[in-house]
DNA sequence: TTGAATCACGAAAACAGTTTTCAATATCGA
DNA sequence: TCGATATTGAAAACTGTTTTCGTGATTCAA
């Protein structure tokens, strides 16, 4: 039921919809193909997990280094407006990106030891929000769910801590 | 079960409990009172809600107007630490601040037409999520909830956002 | 009570993340 | 291909928040 951020390969196939799905939206709105924005969200779908601009940015910056933070912010617009990508802010400032994954609605947990962030989805977790609108008298269109917390595999979090203390 | 954020008065005993209780946070931490942390401290506690800073200010300088931008944020940090005060962050960019209320942990409703924040708190969700942690192997310090929507009761939900939206 | 040490103040500058501006360039339909 | 229009990249602007720095208060020991 639940899902770490690292556990698959990225698929292919799911990638190339999606990329022409951004394409059909494009498009749509009567906007214009152009090489950037092609080359963000290629690289941005084959990315796993919660990516931050910056994240982004750097990776882009691999396949063409001309690529500056301003396209980069427009085309995660782009991505959000098309529904392809949803926009997270977990607290610690900064703007991240989720392209949709296979669960289509999730909540997450947070460790804030090893930063590694969970999926999960959970039926009767909805169900009771819905029930306690209703107590409200109040009607939901979405709805956000963070635990925050520590993994309880110490070993496992700890490998994955020092991981990332050393790329930072 | 729930509480809107403004259908009661401020309990004045409540307040006077508070501002003794940071009176001894500042004591007790070797920091110095001030006219200007007094001020802040008594006018936060006086408000109902979640207040951002902004909102805060403009109530301060009534009082006092010399008192800026800067103080503020550091007298509501010092709230923070002494746990008499909770930072929150509802996606729009901004921090609110929430002094305890009766209820000890609350999740939020938030109604995205008149911008009115509904606080409840319900067992099962607690057990629920404390369940779904265990399956996952992590452990939870805290979390957060928020339902996003809109009120069914669109008259009242109206009224409320016409007062918002006329003193913007 | 006074004085020295320290802390806090307010204004302005700095900061981080994000958005906008603007001149140059690329796209796309006619 | 041409021309209208959208897009780009660099830099400036913006927003919310934090820090700096010179001045002013507070505290506590003498």
């Amino acid at each position: 039921m639940a899902a770490s951020e690292n556990n698959l390969k990225v698929d292919e196939k799911m990638v190339q919809e999606k990329e022409a799905a951004f394409a059909r939206f494009i498009q749509e709105q009567g906007l214009k193909t152009t090489r950037q924005r092609n080359t963000i969200v290629s690289v941005f779908f084959r990315l796993r997990g919660h990516i931050s601009v910056e994240e982004l940015l750097i990776e882009v910056k691999k396949v063409n280094p001309r690529i500056g933070y301003a396209t980069v912010y427009r085309t995660l617009h782009l991505l959000v407006e098309s529904s392809l990508v949803e926009e997270r802010r977990f607290g610690d400032g900064l703007a991240r990106y989720e392209g949709h994954s296979d669960v289509e609605h999730h909540d997450h947990m947070i460790c804030l030891e090893c930063g590694q962030i969970m999926e999960f989805f959970n039926p009767r977790l909805e169900a009771l929000q819905e029930q306690l609108a209703e107590e409200n008298n109040f009607e939901i269109y979405r709805h956000r769910l963070e635990l925050y917390g520590a993994c309880k595999d110490k070993d496992a979090c700890a490998v994955r801590a020092k991981k990332k203390g050393a790329q930072a």
